[in-house]
DNA sequence: CCCGTGACTTCCG
DNA sequence: ACGGAAGCCACGG
């Protein structure tokens, strides 16, 4: 039977879980899957996530709160636009308050 | 099986 | 603080 990667599946359902005005980071995903090498490979599944609407991939950043993948979106500041409507300060497409709306996986299961 | 790619992360200068 | 390079894992061809 075609299962697709549980990894991308993963990525997507957490990418799904993320609140709204929260953002997370790839290595985060990934170190919650398991696999905090795998942060690259968590961007990558967002990549596939990009099919989905139901995940919000703009609520998700790198470590740095730095709107990597903003350039992915259809837009070229769609991303920064969607986190500025969710309460996000974004300066030089980082997130100044990052801290502020981090959100940690394993902490909604917490 | 080998190679290339990528929305990352960490280290070094 | 900033920029460049290396390492890492997973998918597709």
């Amino acid at each position: 039977m075609s299962e697709k990667s549980d990894f991308f599946i993963k990525v997507h359902e957490i990418a799904r879980l993320i609140p709204y005005g929260r953002v997370t980071s790839y290595g985060a995903i990934a170190r919650y899957l398991g696999s905090p090498q795998s942060a690259r490979t968590v961007g990558w599944a967002m990549n596939a996530a990009h099919s989905d609407e139901s995940i919000p991939a703009h609520r998700v950043v790198n470590r740095k709160g730095l709107l990597t993948g903003k350039f992915h979106f259809d837009g070229t500041n769609l991303m920064q636009q969607l986190l500025e409507s969710e309460g996000a300060v974004i300066k030089n497409n980082k997130i100044q308050n990052f801290e502020e709306m981090y959100w940690d996986p394993g902490k909604n299961l917490l």
